[in-house]
DNA sequence: CGACACTTTGAAGACGATCAACGCCGGTGG
DNA sequence: CCACCGGCGTTGATCGTCTTCAAAGTGTCG
C-alpha cells in the first residue's frame, strides 16, 4: 500500500532530525506500507537484503538459528525503530537473521538504495545513522560482556531495570511487555532458568508476580546491578531519571 | 610527533577508499604520531572522547572494568584498525572503555571533530564508516550469541578457526598471536577453563601444544563448529578460502 | 469443555568457576 | 654462576549455577 500521509511515529524519529519535514516526507513517500500478522515472517536468513524497514506499528522479533536448530532472539524492534539499517551498508548482501512479527505489525518498506542515496545526499542523515548504529554496536558489546561475566539473576535484574528506566518508573509497578518465553530467549537463557531467577531477585528491591513487576526499592536494585554492570554508570537515561522526583 | 610521510598501513585502509591519495594525505597529516610502550594506557573509562586513533604499529587491548573489579577484554586492535571510530558519533561523550598498549605501539591521533568533518564532506567516507561500524556491530551480536548458546570448547574452536581463516591457513600450523591469558579474557572465560578446553577440542581436527596450533583436519573442525555457529555459513572469507587450493 | 500456548516446579546432571599447588621460563642481582 | 623472583600456564579437587528432562499447573479462546 503506498503511503499517503506520513505517520506521526516517523515524524519523531531521530534518524530524520536535521532535514526539513518536506524533504523527509518526500523520501518516506517513496516507500510502501506492509501489513504483517502475528508470527508472519518479514524476511529470513540468507535472503538478499533489498529493503530498509521502519516499524510504524507493532513489534518484530529478530532471531538467528544455527544448523542444529538452536534459536537466539537478537532483538525486539518496536514502533519507531528500524530493520536492516546496518545490513544495507555492509558488503555482505544476504540477511544474517530472521525477522518475524510478534503481533499485528505495520512496516514502511523503502528500497535499500534509497537509504544509501539519502546518506550520500544528506550528511546529517549519515551522522544520524552513524550515531544510531554506533549505539547499537555498544549495546551489543555490553550484552556480550554481560553474558560473559554476569549471572542469570544479574542479567534479569539488569533487563528489568532497563525496562523501568525506559518507562521512567523509579518506584512502582509495570507489566512485562512480552511473554516470558520471549524474554528468556532474548536474554540467552532457558525459560526454566528465567522463571526460577525471578524468585531469587526478590530480595534486591524488585518483585515479579506473573506478568507484573514491582520495584519497591530502587536504591537496593541499583546497588545490586551496579557492581557488575558497566552500563549503569554510563546510562544517560538513568542519570536523568535520578534527578526527577519519584513518580 | 607530527606526520611527515603517510605510513603504508594507512594507505591501504578500507576507510579511505574512494577518495584520492592527495585528499587522504591532507587529512591524515593533520594528525600526530604517538608512541606507547607495553602496558601504557591510551585512554581510560570516563575520560572525554577527544581523538580518533589509527593503529600504525603494535596492538591495543580494549577492556572494561566493573565496580567490583571484574575485567573483560572487549577487543584487540591491530595495525590498520582504529580506536573510538564509533564513540565519536555517539551522543554520549565519555569513553566507555579502557585502551592499553599490549606491545610497543604507534598511534596516529586525529581530533575527533576532524573525523566528523570528513564524514560530512565526503559521502564515501560516511559509507565506509557505516560499513565498518555495521560489521563491528554484527560481530558483537554474534559474540553475544556465542556466549549465550555455545560451550567453552565451541567458543575456543570457533576463535581458532577464525584465526586460521584470517591467516589463510586451511591445514597446517600457526602460532597464537597473544598470550593465553589475554585470549581467555577476550573469550570471556577463565584462564583455567581455556587451558583445559584446549585439550578437549583435540578430537575435532585441531590440536594445540603450547603456543602452536595445528589444524590437521579442517573438514572435521568445520563440522564441529558449523552446527552451532551461525557466522560460519555467513563467512565470506571462509567461502573464498574453500575455493583456494590447500596451502 | 477441550485444545493449546505459556509457565511453574522438581530432580538429576553437566559444565565452568574457584581455590590451591606446582611447573616452566626469562630476567635480575648477589 | 647460581639463587631468587615474577609472569605465565597447567593440573587437581570441589562447589555452585544453569541446563535438561519430565510432569503438572494456569490461562485463554473457539
Amino acid at each position: 500500500m503506498p503511503l499517503t500521509v506520513t505517520p506521526h511515529i516517523i515524524q519523531t524519529m531521530p534518524l530524520f532530525t536535521g532535514i526539513s519535514a518536506k524533504e523527509r516526507n518526500h523520501l518516506v513517500q517513496e516507500g510502501c506500507l506492509h501489513q504483517f500478522s502475528r508470527k508472519q515472517m518479514v524476511f529470513s536468513q540468507g535472503e538478499p537484503v533489498k529493503y530498509f524497514y521502519i516499524v510504524v506499528q507493532g513489534m518484530v522479533r529478530l532471531y538467528r538459528s544455527t544448523a542444529d536448530g538452536v534459536e537466539k532472539t537478537i532483538n525486539i524492534v518496536k514502533a519507531g525503530q528500524t530493520l536492516c539499517e546496518s545490513e544495507i551498508f555492509d558488503t555482505y548482501v544476504l540477511n544474517r537473521m530472521n525477522a518475524e512479527a510478534i503481533e499485528d505489525t505495520v512496516l514502511l518498506e523503502l528500497p535499500s538504495e534509497k537509504l544509501k542515496d539519502m546518506t550520500k545526499k544528506y550528511p546529517v542523515i549519515a551522522l544520524n545513522l552513524l550515531a544510531m548504529i554506533s549505539q547499537q554496536r555498544y549495546m551489543a558489546e555490553v550484552e556480550a560482556e554481560h553474558q560473559a561475566i554476569m549471572s542469570a539473576s544479574q542479567i534479569v535484574a539488569c533487563f528489568l531495570w532497563r525496562l523501568s528506566v525506559h518507562k521512567r518508573i523509579r518506584q512502582g509497578r509495570f507489566k512485562l511487555p512480552y511473554t516470558k518465553t520471549l524474554i528468556a530467549s532474548r536474554l540467552g537463557m532457558k525459560l526454566e532458568t528465567f522463571s526460577r531467577t525471578l524468585k531469587t531477585i526478590n530480595g534486591h528491591g524488585i518483585r515479579v508476580e506473573g506478568a507484573w513487576v514491582e520495584i519497591y526499592n530502587s536504591e537496593l536494585l541499583a546497588e545490586y546491578i551496579c557492581h557488575h554492570c558497566s552500563v549503569m554508570s554510563d546510562c544517560v537515561a538513568y542519570k536523568a531519571l535520578q534527578k526527577e522526583p519519584v513518580s
